[in-house]
DNA sequence: ATACTTAGTTTGTCTAGTAAACTAACTAAG
DNA sequence: CTTAGTTAGTTTACTAGACAAACTAAGTAT
């Protein structure tokens, strides 16, 4: 039990704070610093000296004056090491190398068509070493690696079930570490989203949102206070399977009146079906493509699946009063065929003091915001304590 | 924006943590604090002298001897200072003066008829000096009052809304202030009463919880990590409003199938007389006398309030994945009586891993949660920060 | 040229935590 | 009833890290 501190962790918390600082608000002089979060200069001075000196910081020269000495600019050197992000969806896999900014230098689509766990690791293992011949020159090299699964993760890394993917209890975790050894996070898929949104997307400014992943099922990730919540056995955000009409059609969790059976891409799929699409099998690029040039059928299955979606976000709203509400995955590349019924539900649906506040916005990151996610774990890791590299 | 640490900001934390400690394993010594913690012994010795002269803890003598020299034994000096906690509902308004533990010295009900703010604020005003007439003689006397009110409490202690009340924008907090200036939390009466649980009753043990307030409405107070989870504007919780059935009845919210439309006190008359209960208008108290001796209309009335009330906890579990749920408010004092409906249907609609590690329990302080609640935010304040006390 | 500003470093001080030695007070074994 | 060993708590000397103030550096404005 040691919660208790010294003047160590004053240092690593200010540090951290420095640190922090010159990401977000760089280039900026050890003077502004200073200014901006009360530190003593002499503190400031010496603590960046520490952090340009493990190459987490670099001097860019002087900057403006302001009516005196020139300022000696920082920048953030995010070229000090890479992360590996990876999303495992449900056809696919897609990689990203990315630098300790989130800013994406190669990026790797694999077509998955056995999803057998010794598969899908294999395939992993190959792309990761792919990645890695990319890398450029740096001093820490790759420091960690973020996987995104669409199954529940527990609190050890363990994925404990992967329906889509047909897992059960697999510690992909473990089975990497023989070859990657150390920095290695893996988070369900959603979780991983709202991360990726929070950190480089459209919840940069946000300390409450909730990003819904809105793929062949709804799944979320909620973040509140800035931090992930996990709930008790990390399995916090199955929003899919709230229960919005008690008599709905019944879902493969077994009950009825989910809400991912009324408002996901499955449900759009499943609805289309009841309406003889065209008379042949439905699916969601046709759909989309029919709404687009104004196909009276497709335009009222969207909206539809959009007032059904407005349905389970007001019940969002209601109960976790969020700053935010991130849309992604692949549905929300469709965002414009049914923002407009989702909004007027929620409207008519959350308390008027709640919606107020609470802004609807889509991914920024498109697709990518899982595999950002992910790769953002190894980093804060990393960032936190820079010592933890991979290999 | 002062987030930076110094020495003071450790020595801070560090007295917190004993006194913490202290309290929750109280009697104890210094070596065992010293052992329990990480801290030095001498550390301790110096912070616990400190405590002593600020009269928050006391030594109470020797204890027994583990082969050693005989450790002098510490206990929380729970009669340092006292606070007052005043939980208004819609027909009266309880009043308890606690210690700084939260033991129950004096309890005051006052019925109310006219809800009008000027009178409710004459009522507590005349119960806060009643009250302190009874106060014992204390270094401190009283550190604070808390308020739990039945409605939306903004983030500057301001009523924005309370329906039940008829209240629109009453700054109960600055009226007060007047006559009692210094230490006054205003809360909503589901955010008191989860923190009235989770300090004193059936959550003491659990970090992420939810209070559901079980009333003429439904309400509820959500505990992330162990601190109340408040959202953007402060009106986290309002579950009541969550639709569970698209085409439900009206609620007063203007919407259709809000939960409290089906699982609150409300719902059980309401559904009473569209049964036509006994020719005459139903009551609660008749309803539950009537279930207890097997009336069988009322056990089924009771059946159906139950089974609705476990869809939105489900529905909760499946979000939010809490360790613990506590019901609360008046209905839970009937909880033996849907408890069966409640758990069947919560195990039939929640995923699998989650209600593995969820316990639902009923409110361990009865009536008493939101009172007792509402009394600890000034106390917990106080403990932080012994100097603003009131008056 | 001179006065004033702003940036950043150096120096000495202060606070709070730690280790180690010490005092106090006990138990148990001979 | 010594004596050795153990546990509780205090005292002392030391250290890390933040801070204020003085100082150097390098600019602008008049």
């Amino acid at each position: 039990m040691k919660i208790t501190g010294d003047q160590q962790l004053i240092k690593k918390m200010n540090k951290s704070i420095v640190l922090d600082t010159i990401r977000q608000r760089q280039p900026l002089s050890r003077a502004d610093i200073s200014a901006g979060i009360g530190l003593n200069k002499a503190t400031v001075s010496s603590l960046v000296s520490e952090l340009i000196d493990s190459n987490l910081v670099t001097e860019i020269g002087p900057g403006e004056s302001s009516g005196g000495r020139k300022p000696t600019l920082l920048l953030f050197n995010k070229h000090a090491g890479f992360a590996i992000g990876i999303d495992i969806r449900v056809s696919d896999l897609l990689a990203i190398l990315v630098d300790l900014e989130g800013n994406v230098l190669h990026e790797k689509n694999v077509p998955l068509t056995d999803f057998s766990p010794e598969t899908v690791l294999e395939q992993i293992r190959k792309t990761i070493s792919l990645l890695k011949r990319k890398l450029p020159e740096s001093p820490y090299g790759i420091v960690g690696v973020g996987i995104g699964v669409p199954g529940l993760v527990n609190e050890k890394n363990r994925v404990v079930s992967a329906p889509n993917l047909g897992w059960d209890n697999v510690d992909l975790a473990g089975a990497l570490d023989a070859d990657f050894s150390g920095n290695i996070h893996i988070d369900n898929e959603a979780n991983a989203g709202a991360i990726g949104e929070k950190l480089y997307g459209a919840g940069r400014d946000s300390l409450n949102l909730i990003y819904l992943s809105l793929g062949v099922g709804i799944g979320s990730g909620i973040i509140v206070g800035g931090e992930l919540y996990r709930g008790t056995s990390n399995f916090s955000g199955e929003v899919g399977h709230m229960t919005i009409a008690e008599n709905g059609p019944l879902c493969r969790c077994g009950n009825r009146g989910c809400w991912e059976t009324l408002a996901s891409e499955k449900a759009l799929l499943d609805r289309a079906a009841t309406v003889e699409w065209k008379g042949e099998a439905p699916d969601l690029e046709g759909i989309l493509k029919a709404a687009k040039q104004g196909d009276h059928t497709a335009v009222s299955l969207l909206n539809e699946i959009g007032s059904q979606l407005g349905v389970g976000l007001a019940n969002l709203v209601n109960i976790l009063n969020p700053e935010l509400i991130v849309i992604g995955n692949r549905l929300s590349l469709a965002g414009e065929l049914f923002e407009d019924a989702m909004l007027r539900t929620i409207e008519n649906r959350s308390l008027s003091y709640h919606r107020k506040k609470t802004h609807v916005d889509f991914a920024k990151l498109g697709i990518r915001s899982t595999a950002l996610g992910a790769a953002s774990m190894p980093i804060t890791a990393f960032l936190t304590d820079p010592d933890v590299t991979i290999e």
